[in-house]
DNA sequence: CTAATGTCTCTAGTAACTAGAGCTTCAAGG
DNA sequence: CCTTGAAGCTCTAGTTACTAGAGACATTAG
């Protein structure tokens, strides 16, 4: 049986990521020694890394919940959880495509720096004013994860 | 004078959007009609628009601020506007590696699935074992923006 | 004049944690 | 056996950049 910290470190993720994970329902109630911590099993650690791997993919809590749940379903058929990872990979690769374009655009408006005063600075101009800009980098909907 | 809702439409800019940025002054307080409702100038117009195309370009609010700031100091010299882009180019850059990453990882753990059950599903065992992974995708500190 | 739309303030919710306060338990050293 | 320091406990609140909703007031079109 594992403390939490020990928990922690193996799996490396911080304990109190460990309790908000539990508290969401992501890890089951951990049993309790007689001084009323947290103890852990082998299992519990395997899910936990599993957890972290999913997260350092990218996957939302919410496709892990999901993920979890069909591990805990040998017999089901792998079809839903190729889904998820299918799912994920699209917004990997979306993401990528913005991120392209915004790279290029800020190169772009890096080159158009000359040094000078704010006054007469084409950065300054070239945020303000997307009709100067090479590409279309909009989006609608910012703050995705990752 | 432009209402919020009109203002919100030019820009691009949902209307509890720029009463956010008001509320957390990144806009200034606008006038007020008779009525109590809010009235915007041309140049109110403008400022909204280089933050939401300075969004757009995935700049943080905080990074905003530095710009606005900027800006309204026509006498400073460029250098640090061009610090602030050329950070974000980084940030854009790390993360664009990072993704690329992931995609490789996400397209390897999709190549394995023979499409049986969930027992032998090699996604949810590669998701479950990092040592499964042909790179290394970790990173500490997931959630960032974009 | 009425109805529909727009705007007002305020509170609370989102994702995925992180930080801190104030307390208890545990393990090791003397 | 006692003490001390680390590790654990619960609870609340803060982070980013918004979004959603309630209930009331303003404006405008017909």
């Amino acid at each position: 049986m594992l403390t939490i910290g020990k928990l922690g470190a193996s799996a490396g993720v911080k304990v109190p990521t460990i309790r908000y994970y539990e508290q969401i329902g992501l890890l089951p109630e951990a049993e309790r020694s007689a001084g009323n911590q947290r103890l852990y099993s082998q299992k519990a650690l395997e899910r936990l890394a599993f957890i972290r791997h999913a997260r350092d993919l990218g996957f939302t809590l919410e496709a892990i919940r999901d993920l979890l749940s069909l591990s805990d379903q040998p017999d089901q058929p792998c079809a839903a959880a190729d889904a998820i990872v299918i799912a994920q990979l699209a917004e990997v690769e979306s993401r990528l495509a913005r991120l392209g374009a915004l790279k290029v655009e800020l190169q772009r408006i890096l080159t158009q720096c000359a040094g000078g005063k704010i006054a007469n600075c084409r950065v300054i101009e070239a945020l303000g004013d997307h009709s100067l800009c090479a590409t279309d980098h909009r989006y609608p909907g910012l703050g995705a994860t990752i």
